[in-house]
DNA sequence: GTTCTAGAAC
DNA sequence: GTTCTAGAAC
């Protein structure tokens, strides 16, 4: 039989080369390969449910035993003692063993991991990933539960344990971790064990369940995409750095959030790959360098970085993923996935923004792999806007292009930006090469994966080059980025309509909407007396002189009401909403405020609507609307002090005009009313001003923009960023809430208190 | 039965 | 952006 079960997995199961000989004889001894299955899971997630149904289930032969610490204590409660010694008890007995404790922390699961392996047996994880929210609601509601553990008191100790979660690792001894994210997965997982016979194994390594699931399937349901079902024709391996947008987000307890991603071609060490044994190198190279990169990214950008094969067969593939899993990488922000780098969105399921591309020195279109790839799928445009870059690439090093929004590569497949980096070069027709010197190769590989990853976070954070900390005078440019070949690909608010290819139209009052809005003193936000008669989302012709195409969102007419008010600020002169008037912007208390204290600096610059539309000319209206933001926060904090304000943009604004947030992080308001209003002012949709400042200095652009997906997030607490079911009661725990805010917030300003 | 969300309409 | 409301979740 099929030991995978007809699981989601074509790999074949690997020869146990690790285990000696006196082994397989313990094995013949007990009649067949054991197996103890750590599971690991809040409370809430299904573990005992889980066990119950592999051992009761049990088709193959196999004896299973579920060794619960709830009830382990004669139906009472436990120690991890008493689990140890019926673990150890029940292998001997030649039982495989479920353990159905929450093991969510490296250490409680360790000693499971030790008796495996002393006693010659596969230790696997299952990881239950559901939703915290959904563990929460299980767990509190549940009845009747062995220990006792539901209701109110359930929904703290799920919050605090998943806080302290700690991914499964191969690292940790486990000899196969699995990972399920909704009940289908559960499923699937449970029949896989059930059709597991006496004799059979299950492949080693990592297996992450991506299905689709319902809500928070995150990274997962993409990765689903990836599945070796959907393999191609091999050309060579290659290692794609991207900027990748997950269609959603699961948040993660520790590293929230991933956002932006990378993938690269392996073909940047064509050179050192041609001879097996510098494999090792390669590996070393890839995951070291991505395991640095993704910890100075750590808890501050979602950050991903996605290696990319056309093969499945591909070693050097199988070789950083594993060597990816022993550095403790969290494989939600990096992983492997075979398909091709030229078409990640449209047949891989990948938002990838940036793409790395194993350039040559000269920067040519031409030659094979995935170079002629990216530039044939990519079109003239990116060989022009190479050009505008740089002639050519030394060894170990890399250059950023953003690909104009003409590329089909851009509007297919969402590719902003593409890195050209050359790797080492071994060939000796060509100049810088290496002979045979593999270190020197090898150092030359680290440097080109560095220069890389430096570039990627510049396009990420806008740190090019050295990090200014003070919203000080410009930085140098950037390589030559236009904003406009920057902007992102939206949708309207209905999802219906494909963005409009020319930049809109502001709309026309007619002279009776004048009237009315003038009557009403205020322009309703959601009144259509204010929209235009004449079409408001019609393109303008004249507008599509320079780049040509631009991507551009369509307003509905409830989304004139900013735009309306930064043109004629007189007529709403008499209202008190109305704070401050300059020529370059207007301070608006905002109708709905979303806390105690919120307030707008909307720009008066006309057709500047959102953040997409900024360049490096606005800056100087930013950084005086931004000072005009810190200081009605000051004159905030003198009549309450106990506030504290962000100031920022919301990466997708609803409202035309772009206009800056300055709210109070009480949320106190009846105005906050769903998930959508709360998660754009506490997820990375919400872009800090200061930061956007600095990404324009050094980008020419907002690079860093999340799209609207993030809004369909869990509610988490923008303090102690425990899950919470609803917003009702996530609204009764943060008006209690006094845990210090994330460390990024604390940093650089980005939050002004008194 | 009540609470809450999410999608449509504006 | 908000309002309204059907129907899911509790």
């Amino acid at each position: 039989m099929n030991p995978d079960g007809g699981g989601s997995s074509s790999s074949p199961p690997p020869p146990s080369a690790s285990r000696g000989a006196g082994a397989e004889a313990k094995e013949e001894e007990r009649g067949g390969k054991q197996v103890v299955v750590v599971l690991v899971g809040p409370p809430g997630s299904g573990k005992s449910t889980f066990a119950d149904a592999v051992v009761a289930g049990s088709n193959a032969g196999r004896r299973w035993v579920r060794i619960c610490q709830d009830t382990i204590g004669n139906g009472k409660a436990g120690t991890k003692i008493q689990c140890l010694k019926a673990t150890s008890d029940a292998l001997k007995e030649g039982k495989s063993v479920l353990i159905d404790r929450c093991n969510l922390e490296r250490e409680q699961r360790a000693d499971f991991v030790k008796l495996g392996s002393t006693l010659h047996v596969d230790v696997h994880a299952v990881a239950l990933d559901l939703p915290a929210k959904v563990c929460i609601s299980r767990a509190v509601s549940r009845k009747g539960h062995e220990g006792n553990l539901q209701g109110g008191k359930a929904a703290l100790v799920v919050n605090r344990m998943l806080q302290k979660k700690e991914t499964p690792l191969l690292t940790e001894g486990f000899s196969r971790i699995m990972s399920c994210n909704d009940d289908g997965d559960i499923k699937k997982a449970v029949d896989l064990y059930n059709a597991l016979g006496p004799s059979d194994s299950l492949p080693s390594g990592i297996f992450c369940q991506k299905s689709k699931g319902p809500v928070q399937v995150g990274i997962m349901k993409f990765l689903k995409k990836g599945d070796t079902s959907t393999v191609e024709k091999s050309s060579g391996p290659k290692i794609t750095l991207s900027e990748t947008k997950p269609e959603q987000q699961k948040p993660l307890p520790k590293h929230e959030k991933v956002e932006e991603g990378m993938s690269c071609p392996m073909e940047i060490e064509k050179g050192l790959n041609d001879k097996n044994e510098n494999e090792e190198h390669a590996k070393e190279c890839d995951s070291d360098t991505a395991a640095d990169f993704l910890q100075k990214f750590d808890n501050i950008t979602y950050i991903r970085l996605v290696l990319v094969d056309l093969s499945e067969k591909s070693r050097i593939l199988s070789l950083v993923k594993e060597k990816a899993s022993k550095k403790s990488i969290d494989c939600s922000r990096f992983f492997t996935f075979v398909g091709d780098i030229t078409q990640l969105h449209t047949k891989g399921g990948l938002r990838c923004s940036v793409i790395a591309n194993a350039a040559n020195w000269r920067l040519k279109p031409g030659g094979g792999g995935v170079n002629a790839a990216i530039f044939s799928a990519a079109g003239e445009s990116l060989h022009h806007a190479t050009k505008k870059c740089a002639d050519a690439l030394r060894p170990g090093t890399s250059v950023v292009v953003p690909l104009p929004s003409i590329s089909p590569l851009h509007q297919r497949e969402g590719v902003t930006h593409v890195i050209h980096v050359l790797g080492p070069n071994m060939n000796p027709m060509r100049p810088d090469y290496l002979k045979n010197d593999y270190i020197k190769g090898s150092k030359i590989l680290h440097e080109a994966y560095n220069s890389l990853f430096e570039n990627f976070a510049s396009i990420v954070r806008g740190h090019m080059g050295k990090q200014n900390e003070k919203l000080g005078p410009e930085m140098s440019a950037s390589g030559g980025t236009s904003p406009n070949d920057t902007k992102m690909k939206r949708e309207d608010s209905h999802g219906s309509e494909r963005m409009k290819k020319h930049k809109l139209l502001p709309p026309i009052m007619t002279v009776k909407q004048q009237h009315e809005c003038t009557k009403a003193n205020m322009p309703n936000y959601h009144d259509k007396s204010i929209t235009s008669s004449a079409a408001p989302n019609q393109a303008r012709e004249g507008d599509t002189k320079k780049s040509g195409v631009v991507a551009s969102k369509t307003w509905g007419s409830w989304a004139q009401a900013l735009y309306e008010l930064a043109m004629h600020p007189e007529k709403y002169k008499n209202t008190d909403s109305i704070m401050e008037t300059s020529d370059e912007f207007i301070v608006l208390k905002d109708l709905y405020p979303k806390a105690k204290r919120h307030v707008l600096v909307i720009s008066r610059t006309d057709g500047l609507d959102s953040l997409a539309d900024v360049k490096k000319e606005h800056l100087p209206l930013l950084r005086r609307m931004h000072s005009a933001g810190v200081k009605w926060a000051q004159k905030f904090l003198e009549e309450d002090a106990s506030l504290v304000f962000r100031l920022g943009y919301h990466s997708v604004p609803s409202m035309r005009q772009l206009h800056l947030h300055i709210i109070s992080q009480d949320f106190d308001s009846t105005s906050l009313k769903n998930k959508k209003h709360w998660n754009s002012f506490t997820t990375p949709f919400f872009r800090d001003s200061v930061d956007v400042i600095e990404e324009i200095e050094q980008h020419g652009s907002a690079t860093a923009s999340s799209d609207e997906k993030i809004l369909a997030m869990e509610l988490r607490c923008h303090r102690c960023r425990s899950a919470h079911p609803n917003i009702p009661k996530l609204k009764s725990h943060i008006a209690n809430c006094k845990s210090s805010f994330p460390s990024h917030l604390l940093q650089k300003n980005r939050l002004t208190s008194s």
